[in-house]
RNA sequence: GCCCAGAUAGCUCAGUCGGUAGAGCAGAGGACUGAAAAUCCUCGUGUCGCUGGUUCGAUUCCGGCUCUGGGCA
């Protein structure tokens, strides 16, 4: 029996992702004997905190399986695809090494879809350079901008909408950056991705919405209230990416009153069930 | 019991100086190459509370009724 050395486990929120990457690995040592580790392809699970509402993995999976990637950052560093795929590709040539298989798993599809793909090879743009072009954004406004960039990258203004603002800024800062237009680099050189299995983890609708109000349930019970406050008290003004977790902004406004607890789980079933939906249309669309 | 204010899309509300109506949120679908739990695009027919009247025409004006807030007793 030949076993994958990548396997890509991808998934909707709450659609059992981890609970089956545990299984997974479980199976390859039982059945075949083979070793794994789990390579985490979330990236709000990069981060070492909040990690009640992020759904982090319980120190009993983290126990019987090898874990990687998970809790990496810490609050204010920013994560990105390179910044994870570079990781990920070490791992996976670490375990290679050692004979076994990786099992990367999570729900960001942006990431999974970089293992399987690659992407093009684009030097870091340095971060005053980014906020330079911010700030050029700002102060000359979105039309203007979007104008300059149609004469740096004529082709990407076409697909791109012009409210789309991180990723008009992002085109931006690549032309003027590296003097060669967004869609140039990902013309050539794209990066040689891996040959894997695919797992994903899609179901029904109805079935879904279930599970994340019963996640989110679990969380309240858990202590996430309790987490949020204790993470706002210890990082006052905090403006990281960690505050996009689905939570964080609900439980902080119930917590300074402006939403009652019922609001508060109400507003985090919306958006973890909005969160899902685009989930799915990726890994149907893009990854299906 | 009386007075006042409401009653319009699943929710919160706007509006029509009389020609059958529109935002936000929710919802549905979609995009996605370095912020991706992010960012962005598209989609709005609903007995305009019920019932009479005026009118060519009423959700809009007038009367009555019902319900919901608030006030006075």
């Amino acid at each position: 029996m030949k076993t994958p050395r990548v396997v890509l486990i991808g998934g909707a929120t709450a659609s059992g992702k981890t609970a089956f990457a545990v299984r997974y690995a479980e199976k390859l040592k039982t059945l075949y004997g083979v070793g794994s580790a789990i390579i985490n392809a979330d990236s709000i699970q990069l981060y070492d905190e909040l990690k009640i509402i992020t759904a982090f993995p319980s120190a009993e999976d983290m126990a019987k399986i090898p874990h990687r990637l998970f809790g990496i950052l810490k609050p204010h560093e920013k994560p990105s695809v390179a910044f994870w795929l570079e990781q990920a590709r070490k791992e996976i040539i670490r375990l290679q090494a050692k004979g076994k298989v990786a099992i990367v798993c999570g729900g960001t599809g942006f990431y999974l879809n970089a293992i399987k793909n690659g992407i093009a090879d684009i030097p870091d743009i340095p971060p005053s350079f980014r906020q330079s072009v911010f700030e050029k954004f700002q102060c000359i406004g979105r039309d203007a901008f979007f104008e300059e960039l149609s004469h740096l990258d004529k082709e990407i203004t076409q697909t791109l909408h012009k409210n789309n603002t991180q990723r008009i800024l992002r085109a931006y800062e690549v032309a003027a950056y590296t003097g060669k237009p967004l869609t140039e680099w990902w013309k050539n050189a794209s990066s040689a991705g891996y040959d894997v299995k695919q797992i994903l983890l899609l179901p029904p609708k109805e079935e879904l919405h279930r599970r994340c109000y019963t996640r989110i349930q679990k969380m309240m019970n858990n202590g996430a209230v309790e987490e949020v406050r204790d993470f706002v008290s210890r990082y006052p003004n905090y403006n990281g990416g960690l505050r996009k977790a689905i939570g964080y902004y609900e439980i902080s406004d119930f917590l300074n009153g402006k939403l009652s607890k019922d609001e508060c789980v109400e507003q985090m079933f919306i958006h973890t069930k909005q969160y899902a939906k685009r989930q799915m249309t990726w890994f149907k669309h893009q990854m299906g």
